[in-house]
DNA sequence: AGCACGCCGACT
DNA sequence: GTCGGCGTGCTC
């Protein structure tokens, strides 16, 4: 019997690749939107879901053959409209093809499972559910957190969640989740966190939470550190709403849970949240709009909110009567945790030149080693040093296939561009004059780590042993389970100083830290990027979070007050003025006010096209030249973008590809979308112009973090 | 994105 | 003489 049906399908074909969004497979049968199937493309045999479509048969291109589908992954329900209808606002919105967006949404291994191997997959014997009259553990709520349940229980939201941090926002998490799993036994919650890392003790909190009640297959995770398998097993749990809580990163926003009824999103601000590759989506973003769509709560939860989130939770006032879209609910006091770590400033000026450690600085430190408390020095530059430089002729150790330097790292006499990868051994000499006097300029962990070690060798811990060093970065943390056990000998006591990136500042509870220090924070202060104040104040409050979060420990230590130092030449500077005082509402206010007066986000909203070539004039050029086709053909939108001139990146060239990038600025997003929605197709033609022939990529990123 | 086709350098 | 580099083009 011949094929008698027409069925449009999405599959994974990058936008720009000239393949239209949906393409048209017979099928012998009519399937509904959101099946899986298998369809011939090409020579190859990849997996597609089939969409909804307005063509009622679906007219082919001129000349184009249509081919039949392959098969139909059985046993796997068709993924839901609410789940269709997310894919197709993120494909739109980040401006990506809808095919792209909904395969990198889907586990990998559907993608080369068989049918029959699927099929083998969904056999397997259904977990023991767990029992629904179990009771769970009532832990006391603070009237802050039970009032922030209360609201969040009686309004609509998106709610942010302001919390200091040990202010107790996951058991407000906890406890919205119970509430909302317990209304309706097909509800499911989606809890989102940053960074992979801080999934496992999420994971263990609510295992031992809701798997008397739910089951221990109730909780499943979902992230890229995850083996294909387990993603695979995860993915269909929720689909198949077996699991009652989804627990992940960035990517699981995109999870298919027909029953969701309550996103958070933890950490909020965290740049995490943003994908930087491929359709470059804010998890954060798209979670409101999801649970906007599918009638679900969300909950933003931070100690420091992005100031988008702080901005759209603005209280009314008789100004703004309005006030903002989401509900603000403020949990200022830490619980079972001590105060506040007390902020001490080092004036750098005042210092002697080159000094890493301040004599008061090593002198605190030394102080805690002395009394078996622990510190956290940061520094956000892994390696020795990050350059080398010839005292007699000037060389220095740049990488020669990146517009950065090669970065000195000591352990293993390498330098390393931590751009390309590129590695060469450490010269002897320099290798343009063959001087052997070559120096290295700044430092890094390796360096802070190692100076501490000289500082410290006199310094006894009080059971009369040395003190003992630690770092932990991404040089020491590659091994699978390093960054694990290193974690391990900081929480059994092992370690007295912890050297390490920012790394270190995010999410893990050191309950003996007492003392966190930034040794080098200014780089950010006058940085070209106008975000990089807020993410060093929330990566600072963040780091002096981690310290003295334990009560009972803190007043067995003697009571004395938990420190959070920054040495800086300008000490003065509004975001270590507000670390001080703990104020982020008074810093946001400061940083939104200059917002508005530059009309930046979120004031404003924001695109960056990118394009890659050999040359900078070639990248350039495609810019000017699609920009130039835009104010050609009058693109809907243009009166309200603002289109500003191709310039190179901060790192102009990685491994020999030069970038180039153009702003688009407007006061509306709706006019920046519906301009970069009429763009697409010029630019694609202004790509196949043989003027443009040496462009390598071009590529466009909505809401960008950096610019 | 993949994957094939196609045209130029260092190796069995 | 072949293997293999990645530029170009195509996929319902």
């Amino acid at each position: 019997m011949p094929p008698t049906t027409i069925v449009h399908v999405a599959l994974h074909a990058p936008s720009h690749s000239g393949v239209g969004d949906l393409l048209s497979y017979a099928s012998p049968e009519a399937l509904p939107p959101g099946t899986l199937v298998r369809v011939p493309f090409g020579t190859r045999e990849v997996l597609g879901v089939v969409w909804d479509s307005d063509e009622a048969t679906g007219e082919l291109p001129e000349g184009a053959t249509m081919r039949a589908i392959a098969g139909v992954l059985a046993g796997v329900a068709p993924l839901d409209a609410p789940w269709r209808r997310l894919v197709g606002f993120a494909a739109r919105y980040y401006q990506r093809s809808l095919g792209e967006v909904a395969l990198a949404a889907l586990p990998p291994q559907l993608r080369d499972l068989g049918p029959e191997q699927l099929a083998r997959r969904l056999r397997r014997p259904a977990a023991p559910v767990g029992d629904t009259s179990q009771d769970l553990p009532t832990v006391a709520l603070t009237p802050e957190q039970e009032s922030a349940r209360a609201l969040i229980a009686a309004e609509k939201g998106p709610f942010v969640l302001f919390g200091s941090t040990g202010s107790g926002k996951t058991e407000v998490y906890l406890r919205c989740v119970q509430e909302v799993l317990d209304a309706d036994p097909s509800a499911q919650a989606l809890v989102m966190v940053p960074e992979i890392n801080l999934t496992p003790q999420l994971e263990e909190r609510f295992t031992a939470r809701f798997a008397p009640r739910f089951g221990a297959q109730a909780v499943v995770s979902l992230h890229s550190g995850m083996t294909n398998p387990q993603r695979l097993k995860s993915w269909l749990a929720a689909h198949s709403g077996t699991a009652r809580i989804v627990l992940g990163t960035r990517m699981a926003v995109f999870a298919s849970l027909p029953g969701l009824r309550l996103i958070i999103v933890d950490e909020e601000h965290d740049p995490s949240y943003k994908q930087q590759e491929g359709a470059r989506y804010s998890a954060r973003d798209l979670a409101i709009w999801r649970g906007r769509e599918q009638g679900a709560k969300v909950l933003l939860g931070s100690a420091t909110p992005s100031l988008e989130s702080w901005h759209a939770s603005r209280p009314p006032t008789p100004e703004d009567p309005e006030g903002g879209r989401y509900l603000r609910l403020h949990m200022p006091s830490r619980i079972g945790a001590g105060q506040l770590p007390r902020v001490r400033r080092v004036d750098m000026n005042q210092q002697p030149r080159r000094a890493v450690f301040t004599a008061p600085l090593l002198a605190a430190i030394t102080e805690r080693v002395q009394r078996g408390e622990q510190s956290m020095i940061l520094l956000n530059r892994r390696g020795y040093a990050p350059v080398l430089h010839c005292a007699d002729c000037g060389w220095k150790s740049d990488c020669p296939h990146c517009s950065a330097h090669q970065v000195f790292h000591k352990t293993d006499r390498t330098l390393r561009c931590h751009h390309c990868g590129y590695t060469v051994r450490v010269p002897r000499h320099c290798p343009t004059c063959g001087s052997p006097d070559i120096l290295s300029m700044g430092r890094g962990t390796e360096q802070l780590e190692e100076q501490l070690g000289g500082l410290l060798s006199e310094v006894l811990r009080p059971d009369g042993s040395p003190a003992r060093i630690a770092r932990i970065d991404a040089d020491t943390t590659k091994a699978k389970g390093a960054l694990e056990s290193q974690l391990a000998q900081v929480h059994s006591g092992e370690v007295d100083v912890l050297v390490g990136t920012q790394m270190i500042a995010k999410g893990h509870d050191f309950r003996r830290i007492t003392l966190v220090a930034a040794v080098q924070p200014d780089g950010a202060l006058f940085s070209s990027d106008f975000r990089a104040a807020e993410r060093l104040f929330a990566l600072l409050m963040q780091a002096g979070g981690r310290a003295g979060r334990d009560a009972a420990y803190m007043a067995a230590q003697g009571g004395a007050p938990c420190e959070m130092w920054v040495q800086s030449f300008h000490p003065q500077h509004a975001v270590f003025e507000a670390l001080r005082t703990h104020d982020y509402p008074a810093f946001a206010a400061q940083q939104l006010q200059e917002r508005q007066e530059a009309g930046m986000p979120p004031f404003a909203y924001q695109a960056l096209v990118r394009a890659d070539a050999r040359t900078q004039e070639v990248a350039q050029g495609f810019l000017t030249a699609a920009s130039a086709a835009a104010r050609e053909h009058g693109l809907p939108g243009l009166d309200h973008v603002t289109l500003y001139p191709p310039v190179p990146l901060t790192i102009q060239r990685i491994a020999n590809v030069e970038r180039a990038q153009m702003l688009l600025e407007s006061p509306s997003r709706a006019a920046l979308q519906r301009f970069l929605a009429t763009w697409q197709p010029v630019m694609q033609a202004t790509r196949s112009d043989p003027a443009h022939k040496g462009l390598i990529r071009w590529l466009v990123d909505v809401d960008p973090l950096a610019i």
